[in-house]
RNA sequence: GCCGACGUAGCUCAGUCGGUAGAGCGCGUCCUUGGUAAGGACGAGGUCACGGGUUCGAGUCCCGUCGUCGGCUCCA
């Protein structure tokens, strides 16, 4: 056979000789395809251009219009990262250096930690070889020869990863310019001079193989993009996410605080932070009352016994806090409310006709988060989470993970959350061993997640042998205003704590059966939902939640009367009203309303003192001009009755 | 918990070579009564995170503790 066939992306074929590179085949396409060309996928593997084609094959040539280069483009990055940190600093030792979601790292060791100093000598140097445009070469050279050279050259992370990577007598090596080579599959952009915008973000602490008993190493983080434009605007959206940041905003706007002598990971709701809240639960509560869930309230504490049976003193010991020893027992704070439920369900026989029993607390939990996790809201050691338990029979399974998942749909409805994504996480079919509960338990509760996603249309990705050991979960992560995602919601099926509690209902047949057990939070808990809202909504709360919902600003201290007797009569009519009656310029006043993110302000003078009207300004709108009193009620009622998430 | 950086007024930060602390904002008082994003003057406010050490002398140098931040690991 003297050619070869090779597939185009359009169906087309092109006969060319064995050993034609993927390079040539774009050249033969066009010459301008050649020039873009960063990497090749050859029968859905990618490759490098360079790589000769020894059979047929469909060959698709990927340039910066294709998503999947972008990975390859940020490895070769990281490969010119470490090649320059290689030059600069020539004892550093090298680790891995992957792509990752949002640019690339390399892990690497020295005795001294690069400073934010360093990081601008070594992109600098970065670009200086970028500019000399040194190819990517792959070549195989012997294994023993590259743990020779490895070791020669101390690379001792090198050597255990050709070690361990490959057993295959020739391993792939990448030569960048002369002096830098890395043990890498590849595939990478043809040469470095393709890169075109990139820039060191830090540098943070990491372990070889993430083992703190490891060698310590230095991550430096980096990203990279085809076009400085695309650059521009990752780091434009990552200032925009310091912008939001709760923990600023938090403090910005007084909604909470957390206090070094009490500790940490512990929330201080102030007013209005603790008026968001309050809001937000009386939401949560009617609808839970309106689902049929009936609202509990449990303890903080319990003996200890309690968490033997549960199991939690053996299997959550190190998150939870020490136990306290009093008179008649030791005494537990609560790391979880299911023990709790199950005790309620527990306390009476249960008949069939009773199920589904759906138990909801917002229940205060508390967790011994090691000390470096936490993070403002996102991760605290004392939070309320909106938690609630179903007990129901085999049959319910379906309709009650349906009513959960459109629970959860109205979550994201009313909080303004427009795209999020499912994952339903599975078991690994019992071939591990290590998951609780019985086949036939795992098939019903996988089947009812399935059918319940099915019916509403929703698209899951399926995460096998991702589900807690005690049962199969959905998890909704809601993608927030500047598109990033939290995963808050969680419905998850329990076959360990029935178990291990004995729970039961009597059937139709006059016997004991095991009820199913459903655990699920909608928001995760307060303090993080919370914590994301104010992210989400960058601090300006729709005119719902918002803890102060309008402003109202006499122009001169004659007005303060009048402003007063406006904000009574608003307040009368179940706004959240403050007078500022300071003797400020209405300038001044409008500018520290408008930081507050206060929905409305009302200005009053003069004029509308004497006409008794308001002068509307929006916080987007702008000055909206006069009404009455009865106008802007007639336009602000109905925007917070419906939850008006967009007001 | 681990690695690194950091901790100065309520907030954001300056403070050189070790010589007992500064600014802006905020706060208070007064002046000003101004029509849609910052009017002016004066004033109060500090255990320089905490504890120890070095030194004639420590915000500054060293050690420890606590906390924060960025990561690792983990997670609602």
């Amino acid at each position: 056979m003297s050619h070869i066939a090779v597939t185009l992306p359009d169906g087309s074929q092109m006969r060319v000789p064995p050993g034609t590179t993927a390079h040539e085949v774009a050249e033969r396409i066009s010459p301008g395809l050649a020039r873009a060309a960063l990497v090749a996928e050859i029968d859905g593997t990618l490759t490098d251009l360079s790589a000769p084609i020894e059979g047929d094959a469909s060959v698709r040539i990927l340039t910066s219009r294709n998503e999947e280069a972008l990975e390859v483009y940020r490895h070769s990055a990281a490969h010119l990262l470490a090649a320059a940190t290689l030059e600069l600093f020539p004892e550093t030792k090298l680790g891995v250096g992957p792509p990752t979601k949002q640019g690339f790292f390399y892990d690497m060791q020295r005795e001294t930690p690069f400073t934010p100093a360093d990081l601008e000598k070594i992109e600098a140097r970065m670009r200086a070889i970028a500019k000399k445009d040194p190819k990517n070469e792959r070549v195989w050279i012997p294994r023993e020869e590259a743990l020779a050279d490895y070791k020669r050259q101390g690379e001792f992370m090198k050597c255990e990863l050709v070690e361990e990577k490959t057993d295959e007598p020739q391993v792939s090596i990448y030569k960048t310019g002369d002096r830098f080579t890395d043990f890498c599959r590849g595939p990478h952009v043809p040469s470095m001079g393709r890169i075109k915008a990139f820039k060191l973000l830090s540098v943070a602490g990491a372990y070889w193989k993430g083992d703190e008993k490891r060698e310590r190493l230095q991550r430096v983080y980096g990203t990279a993009f085809f076009s400085k434009k695309d650059l521009r605007v990752h780091l434009r959206r990552l200032e925009e996410a310091k912008k939001r940041d709760h923990r600023k905003l938090g403090r910005e706007l007084d909604l909470f605080s957390i206090q070094e002598l009490a500790g940490p990971g512990l929330i201080f709701w102030h007013p209005k932070g603790g008026t968001v809240r309050r809001v937000m639960e009386d939401w949560l509560r009617e609808q839970l009352v309106a689902r049929g869930y009936g609202l509990v309230s449990t303890p903080h504490v319990a003996r200890h016994g309690l968490w033997q049976t549960s199991g939690h003193t053996e299997f959550y010991k190190d998150d939870m806090f020490k136990p306290m020893e009093l008179d008649d027992s030791l005494y537990q704070l609560k790391p979880m409310n299911c023990p709790f439920h199950i005790l309620i369900y527990k306390n009476q026989l249960r008949s069939y006709r009773d199920l589904p029993v759906r138990l909801a607390e917002l229940g205060t939990v508390y967790r011994y988060e090691r000390s470096g996790v936490m993070h403002g809201l996102l991760r605290v050691r004392g939070f309320t989470q909106d938690d609630a338990h179903i007990f129901c029979t085999p049959d319910q399974v379906e309709s009650e993970v349906l009513g959960c998942v459109d629970f959860g749909m109205e979550v994201l409805r009313v909080f303004g959350f427009s795209q999020f994504t499912v994952e339903l996480s599975t078991w690994d079919g019992g071939k591990g061993g290590k998951y609780a509960g019985t086949p036939e338990e795992w098939k019903l509760a996988e089947d009812g997640l399935f059918e319940a996603l099915r019916k509403r249309g929703i698209e899951a990705s399926v995460m096998p042998d991702e589900a807690a050991f005690y049962g199969p979960k959905i998890d909704i992560k809601m993608v927030d205003a500047i598109g990033r995602s939290w995963q808050l919601s969680t419905i998850q099926f329990d076959f360990n704590l029935p178990r291990r509690f004995g729970l039961e209902y009597i059937g139709a047949d006059g016997k004991a059966h095991s009820p199913v057990m459903v655990h699920r939070a909608l928001w995760g808990s307060v303090e993080r939902f919370f914590g994301v809202l104010i992210e989400h909504y960058a601090g300006a709360f729709p005119l719902w939640l918002a803890p102060v919902q309008t402003a109202v600003l006499p122009i001169t201290d004659h007005q303060i009367e009048y402003a007063e007797a406006v904000a009574e009569e608003l307040r009368k009519a179940g706004l959240r009203v403050e007078v500022d009656g300071r003797s400020e310029k209405i300038g001044f006043k409008i500018r520290e309303a408008q930081l507050q993110k206060i929905p409305y302000m009302l200005v009053v003078g003069k004029r509308e003192a004497e006409s008794g009207t308001l002068s509307v300004r929006h916080r987007k709108k702008g000055d909206t001009g006069s009404r009455t009193m009865e106008e802007f009620l007639d336009h602000v009622r109905p925007l917070i009755e419906s939850r008006d998430a967009s007001a």
